[in-house]
DNA sequence: TCAAAAGTGTTTAACTTACACCCATGT
DNA sequence: ACATGGGTGTAAGTTAAACACTTTTGA
C-alpha cells in the first residue's frame, strides 16, 4: 500500500482519450481511424483521440475530441464511457493510461473532414477485426471492445437510431440492426415490434418514396433511450432457437 | 489539439484504483468502507483503493487493492471495471483520475480485516445514498453508479450468485435479488425459472435443515455468466406492469 | 401487369404471472 | 397436528417467430 501525501504525481501519468466512432456505409459497419503524423507508430492508422486538458472532465475531453473529428456536436450523438486501458507498456512512450469512448454517428455527408489537420478516414471493422489492417497501440482491442458494446445496446437501447439520420425509415433501422449483428432479421416483425415500443419513433407523418415499392413513413428518434421488451439478437449463421447461456 | 513527442506527463496526472465492494448481511446491501488516516478527508469514510504501481495493470490493480481490503483472491468474486472519473478538482491534492471496480463478495467471516491498517466496516448502502453518512472525494457518486450497475447486471448476468457463499440455496439467491432490487419475488415462480436456466447452478445432492421447514436442496455456483431468458426486474413499490421505455 | 418494398393478420410456441396445491421438516 | 419454508402443477395473459396476405408505388 502506498500512502502519499502532497499534491502527487506517482509517477507522472499521462492520460488521453480515445474515440470508437462507429457509424455505418454503404451497408458496412465502419470505424473513424487517423494516419498518425507523429511518432511512435508514425504512417500507422489509430483511433483518433489525444490527452486531457488541465482543467477538463474526461466526458468533455471525449467531446472535444470528437467535435474535432467529425465536425458534429455530441448531444447529437450518442457517447459513452467504454473502458479504461492501462497495460504498463501499451504506449512506447510511457506510461500512459487512455480512456476508451464509443460514439455513434449517422453516416456523415464528408468522408470525416474535421477541423483537424491529420487525415481521418472510414474504413470497414471487418478490415481490422480479421486482421487485414493493423491498428496502433492496443487500439484492436479497443475497437474490438466498442463493437462488441454497439452490439450488446442495440438489444436494449435505443443506439440503434443514433446510427440513422434525423429523418429515417423503419427498414433503415432495421438494416443497423442486420449490419451490426450481422444477421438477417424477419421486416415484418422487426416493424411491428419497433413501432410499439413506446418513444422510439416519433412519426413525422411524411413518406419516403423510393425507387420502387410502396412509399415508406419517415421517423425521427423519440425520448426513450431504453428498449422494453429487448430486441432479441439474432446470432449469425448459427443453430436457431436455444439461446444457450455459455459460459 | 496538443501533440506531444518525447516521454510524456503532459501536467503529471495521478492514476488511483477505487473499489465499490458490495456484500449483503442480515438481508441489506452493505458497502465496504475504510476510514481515510491521513489527509485529505481524513478520518472520513471512503471507498477502499490506492494508487497505481508502475509495471502494473490496472485490472491487477484492483485485485491487488481487492486482496489487500479483503482478503479474499479475486478468482473467487466477480470483479469489473465501472466506470473512470476525472473531474478536474475531484481531489485536492492535484490532478487525479480514479478507475472504479465493482465488486461482488459473499458476506465474509470477518467484519472485513484485511491486511491493511486501516479499519475497515461494511455500511449499509442505503446509509450512504440517502445521505446520512457522508463520503470523501466523489465517492458517493462512484458508490451510486456501482450500486445501479449491480441491480442491472442481476438482471442479464449470474452474479447474484456472487453475493452468494460457495455452497447456496436457492432461497439464499433469490434473497440477493430481493435485496439489491428492493422488491419481493414469488418464491415458487423463481425457483422454477433459476433451476432451467442451463449452468446457473449446480446441484450438489446436499440439503440443508433450517430451523423450521423443508430442508433446500444445495447448490454451487455454475459455469454460466450470461442468464437467457433475462430475470425480469421487479421494481419496488411501483405500478405493476407496464415497463415503460422512459427517456 | 409485374416487381418490389411496406405493412397487417394469424397461428403456434415459449415464457411470465398468479395461485392452488403437495412435500418435508421441527415443535 | 400445525406452522413454516421448499417445491410442483396449471391456467390465463403476453410476446416472439414464421409466414400468408394486402397495400402502394415505379417501370
Amino acid at each position: 500500500m502506498i500512502l502519499v501525501t502532497g499534491p502527487v504525481t506517482i509517477e507522472g501519468v499521462a492520460v488521453t482519450v480515445d474515440l470508437v466512432i462507429l457509424t455505418i456505409r454503404e451497408d458496412q459497419l465502419h470505424v473513424l481511424l487517423v494516419q498518425r503524423g507523429i511518432p511512435p507508430y508514425e504512417g500507422e492508422l489509430a483511433l483518433p483521440g489525444g490527452f486531457i486538458h488541465a482543467e477538463e472532465d474526461i466526458d468533455e475531453a471525449a467531446s472535444r475530441e470528437l467535435a474535432e473529428e467529425t465536425s458534429l456536436d455530441s448531444r447529437q450523438l450518442h457517447l459513452e464511457q467504454l473502458r479504461t486501458y492501462a497495460r504498463p507498456r501499451r504506449d512506447p512512450r510511457g506510461r500512459v493510461v487512455t480512456v476508451a469512448y464509443l460514439a455513434v454517428a449517422p453516416d456523415l455527408p464528408a468522408p470525416a473532414g474535421g477541423s483537424d489537420a491529420r487525415d481521418a478516414s472510414w474504413r470497414p471493422v471487418s478490415e481490422i477485426l480479421e486482421g487485414k489492417t493493423a491498428l496502433a497501440f492496443d487500439h484492436v482491442v479497443i475497437l474490438r471492445d466498442g463493437v462488441e458494446r454497439a452490439r450488446a445496446k442495440l438489444e436494449y437501447t435505443t443506439v440503434a437510431a443514433a446510427f440513422c439520420p434525423e429523418i429515417f425509415t423503419i427498414s433503415d433501422l432495421r438494416r443497423v440492426y442486420e449490419v451490426v449483428w450481422g444477421a438477417s432479421i424477419d421486416p415484418r416483425n422487426f416493424h411491428r415490434k419497433v413501432v410499439h415500443v413506446n418513444g422510439f419513433l416519433q412519426p413525422t407523418g411524411e413518406k419516403r418514396v423510393l425507387d420502387t415499392g410502396r412509399p415508406a413513413s419517415l421517423y425521427r428518434r423519440g425520448p426513450a433511450t431504453v428498449l422494453f421488451p429487448p430486441m432479441l439478437r439474432a446470432t449469425p449463421a448459427e443453430s436457431p432457437s436455444p439461446r444457450a447461456t455459455a459460459a
